[in-house]
RNA sequence: UCCCGGGUAGCUCAGCCGGUCAGAGCAUCUGACUGUUAAUCAGAGGGUCGUGGGUUCGAGUCCCACCCCGGGAGCCA
């Protein structure tokens, strides 16, 4: 290992003087006497040219040996040259096969069925797409932390392994020594609400699991979430809090990201417009809009995928519906003083079909309310005792909220599903690669 | 779990009312070409038509069962 190789991303220093570069070959050209390599090195692309009587002939019969994905080292003179893709093009002189590949390389520059790209996952990363949308992914995450950071919440890492606690929707399964069964988490917010009660605004960013047999563009069983939980912030504080973290995400891929999303070939004028205030309807609002919409919606009903999307179509922004009917809402939500019926809840809709984002309620901070919700819904009162003690010593005001993060990249990329906006996506019937 | 759609060459697909229907493009291989951009041009190889039954003189084609994949519903982020 040298420290004389280049990342492409970097070639544009050194146009005019001779430079060596690591990469796979991604597309090979020739013309008889003319031949060019497009490499691809992770940080960027770049062609380079062999003219047959300007190189020795061993460089010559080694292109003759190149294959899609050949991992090479070339080296020569780097030049601005308007015809070569990046702007940026290389004589030359020397070329290096570090790895051979066999032609039957699966991934071609074409049309594939989701299926077989699946099956190839580990080998589709290397496509320009995927690159593409891990780095807007990795800019969101960046982002991520950074709007908290500066905010001052502290983030926590909650745990993976729990006891039976959380949603309702299904759990994974998995030995514990002699405690029984564990789960796989599907949130961190009770334990957020604990570190909430210790330290005032925390987040936690991790991974979250639902074995829910979903087949559907917007579900992953494996994905990752970020969950802000806020003291003393009521239902109103966490929605303004969730439109400023929704735009300062968007602003920021808009603003890092221009290459990449040119090349998914995004609509920017479409996130553009997503700056707060979201609008906010209310539940109650939203079943009267859904009727003279002509949906047979009737008040109590959770929204239906149809529903949301009749709601979400007359705006340019995400937009919020806001206290749901209490049966249709998870146990740890705050009663609606204004209407018992209903709790201080919302989601975050995101527009052009990519549906809810974000989830969010204040939470039930009336010890003896939420050991009734506990008992009504049927929950095994023991497994909340220390959840209850939130209430119990010192109870707070409080609200949060969880968004997932492949459904917001999938929403930023517009990418039509969101299997691509994580680099290993665990689906119902994949486990592999 | 339910409702749609699909399974034909390595990949993406066409294949009409059952009868030259084993096809195309890409990929691969061979050849040509001194500026290509998913290069182009010429040629070649490549198939148990998802599996198993059935109908028929004859089945990618029609019927039944099963398997697999995709999308959607429900549920959710």
């Amino acid at each position: 290992m040298t420290s004389s190789f280049v990342r492409i991303e970097a070639l544009r220093e050194h146009v005019g003087r001779a430079a060596s570069v690591r990469g796979w070959v991604t597309h090979l050209r020739s013309s008889g006497k003319v031949a060019f390599i497009v490499l691809r090195d992770g940080t960027g692309v770049l062609q380079s040219v062999i003219v047959k009587n300007n190189v020795a002939p061993d460089v010559w019969e080694r292109f003759q040996q190149l294959t899609v994905e050949t991992s090479i080292a070339v080296t020569g003179e780097v030049r601005e040259d308007a015809r070569s893709p990046g702007g940026v093009e290389m004589s030359a002189t020397a070329l290096e096969i570090i790895g051979t590949s066999p032609t039957d390389y699966p991934i071609q520059p074409k049309e594939h069925g989701v299926d077989f790209l699946l099956d190839n996952r580990h080998l589709w990363l290397r496509s320009r797409r995927q690159r593409a949308i891990a780095r807007v992914r990795n800019e969101i995450e960046q982002a991520i932390h950074d709007f908290f950071y500066e905010r001052g919440f502290l983030r926590v890492d909650t745990p993976i392994l729990t006891a039976a606690i959380g949603e309702r929707s299904g759990l994974f399964e998995t030995e514990y020594f002699d405690e029984g069964t564990a789960f796989l988490a599907q949130t961190g917010q009770l334990y957020g609400e604990a570190a909430a009660a210790a330290f005032g605004k925390i987040y936690t960013f991790g991974p979250t699991f639902r074995a829910e047999k979903s087949k559907t563009r917007r579900h992953l069983t494996e994905f990752w979430m970020i969950e802000p939980e806020v003291a003393w912030n009521d239902s109103n504080d966490n929605m303004r809090l969730q439109e400023a973290f929704v735009s300062y995400l968007v602003e920021r891929a808009l603003e890092r990201c221009a290459e990449e999303l040119k090349e998914l070939e995004r609509d920017r004028s479409k996130l553009a417009t997503v700056v707060p205030p979201f609008p906010r309807i209310a539940y109650t609002e939203a079943v009267e809009i859904l009727h003279r919409k002509g949906s047979a919606i009737t008040w109590g009903d959770d929204l239906g995928a149809e529903d949301e999307a009749l709601l979400v179509e007359d705006h340019d922004r995400p937009i919020f519906i806001y206290n749901y009917p209490k049966e249709a809402k998870a146990f740890y939500m705050k009663e609606n003083p204004e209407d018992p019926r209903t709790v201080l809840c919302d989601d975050c809709l995101a527009p052009e079909g990519y549906g809810e984002i974000i989830g969010g309620s204040q939470r039930e901070d009336d010890y003896d309310k939420l050991v009734e919700r506990i008992k009504t819904e049927g929950l095994p009162m023991d497994a909340y005792g220390w959840y209850l003690d939130l209430r119990k010593y010192g109870t707070f005001t409080h609200a949060g909220f969880g968004l997932g993060l492949e459904r917001t990249v999938a929403w930023i990329c517009g990418t039509p599903h969101i299997r691509e906006c994580i680099a290993f996506p665990r689906l119902m019937n994949r486990l592999w690669p």
